[in-house]
DNA sequence: CCACGAGCGGTTCAACACGC
DNA sequence: GCGTGTTGAACCGCTCGTGG
């Protein structure tokens, strides 16, 4: 009897373990840099909802909390766990989070809602029913790209809410190793308010230093970070970010014994496409060749690599755009003052990141475009470039802006006459203000979005073969980059 | 009662701006 | 180039509230 009783209780207690080292909290990278701020235990609570969401489901659904699981998983010591979590789902219901949504427009757009719908307490079954708000589905739910993932262990170790909020803002940008936050908007992600810390010093000692180390201590990460200024003012905080090897290890293992099960169930697909290396004389044996791979099913081979290749370059484009919201004057100054007739600033970063990708000989690009900045930076390049207080002619500005709306000027047109005929002037006389460098800001990050559109090309040899191509194969390869990789517009061009 | 975290006041120090 | 004033960061140490 005895025995049995301690039986079941280590299966609950290793079932327990399981369900901690397994479960792993996945979310979009919008939702990663939300604005909220919760208790420990709301923000425990959420955690535990997003970890019970399996990524083949169809749709929210209603999830239950069983409070001594949790209890258990989150290794909390409070004694009436029923009232702490009672309060916890009050709270959430009364506490709002921000989402920023990006539109396709470029204008950006907030999404206010709450973590949960509803929550439900069933007495005797020692569990609470909870619902997700619907709103969060986009970002919950089939998440392809611009996601972050990690195991609610590594939050369940942290023991204030801003270690745990502090930890996803890190560990989404573990592939880049790096992350630069202005400080304004990342107390806002953090939800700290104007009158909470108003000054650096306890801002850093209380919440970043201390998250930092508990973040080094008790998870996969190692974190550093640096203070960054503009002019006198502390305006950067720059985070280093690496996976501590163990934990590198660790994954390294589990992502092969996902491969080999993936090849056990779906037989062998890592073989890569060949081209066919022969010289095709004429059009009917092309088109031929054609048919006989769409047959074995090789031209769905070489959409997958399209589609791959694509959205690889859009995952680079979106972080340099993401970085770019992050740049301070002085990066965003480096990027105006490599601008002459034919090279535009965007271009050039993109170059940086892209061929540094390519080639695979930098583990970390996003780092290297930045430190690419600061190293210029430091080459004294702009120690001539004092900034001085002098006003910039604001009406003048308003006007040159006005017209170049107007005459409905590109981002990257905008910038480079904008470059030309307001900022290189002053630059030549040594007068450059900050602000006309915030105004340029914008149309930067609209220079990448406007790259950012969803098209794919397909180029062909000739003509007839386009036509022909796209005839008998237009529409089943449309639907196959639209349902694989959400990619709507495909043009097939010929050579 | 103690431990701990949050918040804040006071002081010192360094960087920068400004005027001469 | 120098002295002076201003601003912001760093540091010390205190109180207050909460929870065990």
């Amino acid at each position: 009897m005895e025995d049995k009783e301690k039986t079941k209780k280590l299966e609950v207690v290793s079932n327990v373990e399981v369900v901690k080292n397994k479960s792993l909290v996945t979310m979009h990278n919008k939702l990663v840099e939300a604005k909220y701020k919760l208790t420990k235990e709301e923000f425990s609570i959420v955690l535990f909802l997003i970890a019970l969401i399996q990524p083949q489901d169809e749709d929210l659904k209603e999830y239950q909390i069983p409070v001594k699981i949790l209890k258990a998983i989150s290794g909390t010591k409070h004694k009436n766990m029923y009232r702490v979590v009672k309060e916890a789902l009050e709270g959430l219901l009364k506490k709002p989070i921000k989402i920023k949504t990006l539109e396709e427009d470029g204008k950006e757009r907030f999404l206010i809602c709450n973590f949960i719908s509803h929550g439900e307490y069933k007495e005797g079954e020692g569990s609470f029913i909870v619902g997700i708000d619907k709103k969060l589905k986009p970002y919950l739910l089939f998440l392809k790209e611009n996601f972050t993932s990690s195991k609610l262990k590594y939050f369940f170790s942290l023991r204030s809410f801003y270690s745990m909020r502090l930890y996803i803002l890190l560990k989404q940008f573990e592939k880049t190793g790096f992350r630069v936050d202005y400080i304004p908007e990342l107390r806002e992600i953090l939800g700290i308010g104007k009158n909470e810390y108003p000054r650096f010093d306890n801002f850093e000692k209380r919440v970043i230093k201390k998250a930092v180390e508990e973040i080094n201590q008790k998870t996969d990460l190692e974190v550093s970070y640096k203070k960054k200024k503009t002019g006198r003012r502390i305006t950067h905080i720059e985070f280093y970010i690496k996976v501590k090897p163990d934990a590198a290890k660790e994954r390294e293992l589990e992502k092969k014994i996902i491969e080999e099960v993936r090849k056990l169930n779906q037989g062998d697909t890592t073989e890569t496409t060949k081209v066919p290396s022969q010289t095709i004389n004429n059009k009917e044996q092309k088109q031929e060749k054609i048919k006989n791979s769409a047959k074995e099913k090789d031209l769905e081979k070489v959409w997958t690599e399209i589609g791959k290749i694509r959205k690889k370059y859009e995952k680079v484009l979106n972080e340099i755009l993401q970085k770019i919201s992050r740049l301070n004057e002085n990066q965003i100054l480096f990027l105006l003052a490599n601008l002459n007739e034919n090279d535009i600033p965007i271009e050039i970063a993109k170059e940086i990141v892209i061929t540094a990708d390519r080639n695979k000989a930098l583990k970390n690009p996003m780092g290297f475009l930045i430190k690419t900045f600061d190293i210029d930076m430091s080459k004294a390049r702009f120690k001539e470039l004092t900034l001085t207080s002098k006003k910039i002619d604001e009406k003048l500005l308003k006007e040159k802006l006005e017209k170049m709306m107007i005459d409905g000027t590109s981002a990257l047109d905008y910038i480079r006459v904008y470059w030309n005929e307001v900022i290189k002037p002053r630059y030549n006389n040594g007068e450059l203000d900050k602000r006309t460098l915030k105004l340029l800001r914008e149309p930067l990050q609209k220079a990448v979005i406007d790259d950012l559109e969803n098209k794919i090309y397909v180029i062909v040899p000739d003509i007839a073969y386009r036509d022909w191509l796209d005839s008998e194969f237009g529409d089943d390869m449309r639907k196959f980059f639209k349902e694989r990789f959400d990619i709507d517009d495909v043009v097939v061009e010929s050579l």
